[in-house]
DNA sequence: GCCAACGTTGGC
DNA sequence: GCCAACGTTGGC
């Protein structure tokens, strides 16, 4: 099983939202790098919710439960294979992680979230998703 | 609201 | 195909 991150702006799509509907489509995406890693999620796959500009916070944890297909929200006109996949809440972090706190640990450095900080879907390795976890007050 | 990072566009 | 101009994202 593989782990990510997908960010999203509370005001256009929020954690809240997301539990509400329990499933849904995570549309939008219109970079190659983060198109690409929706492409490489497999059904089962988990990943980080994380808030970007309000709260700048993981607040807690989805999985993907349709792999990669056709965006829906393309405009007519619009140029490009773009995709996106279908994403469940799985459980919230009791403390949500944030990202001044990921900034302040060394042991984050590398994560793309910090070295990329505009890629809206981006790996996580596994010894970061396990102690992002425990950050989070939440089992992996 | 400002600015840095970075992707995209368009002139050459 | 290069590169400057411009737009967008997202942290501060």
């Amino acid at each position: 099983m593989a782990y990510w991150l997908v960010k999203s702006e509370p005001d256009a799509f929020s954690w809240e939202q997301q539990v509400l509907n329990r499933i849904e489509p995570w549309t939008g995406v219109r970079n190659h790098m983060a198109k690409n890693n929706l492409k490489a999620m497999a059904k089962g796959d988990r990943a980080f919710f994380y808030h970007s500009n309000i709260g700048k916070e993981i607040v807690g944890i989805v999985e993907v439960v349709r792999t990669a297909y056709p965006d829906p929200s393309i405009e007519p006109g619009e140029k490009g294979d773009w995709v996106c996949v279908d994403m469940k809440a799985l459980r919230p972090f009791k403390t949500p992680v944030t990202l001044a706190a990921l900034k302040a640990d060394p042991a984050f450095a590398d994560l793309p979230l910090i070295r990329m900080s505009r890629l809206s879907v981006s790996p996580v390795s596994d010894a970061h998703w396990h102690a992002i976890c425990a950050l989070g007050g939440t089992k992996p």
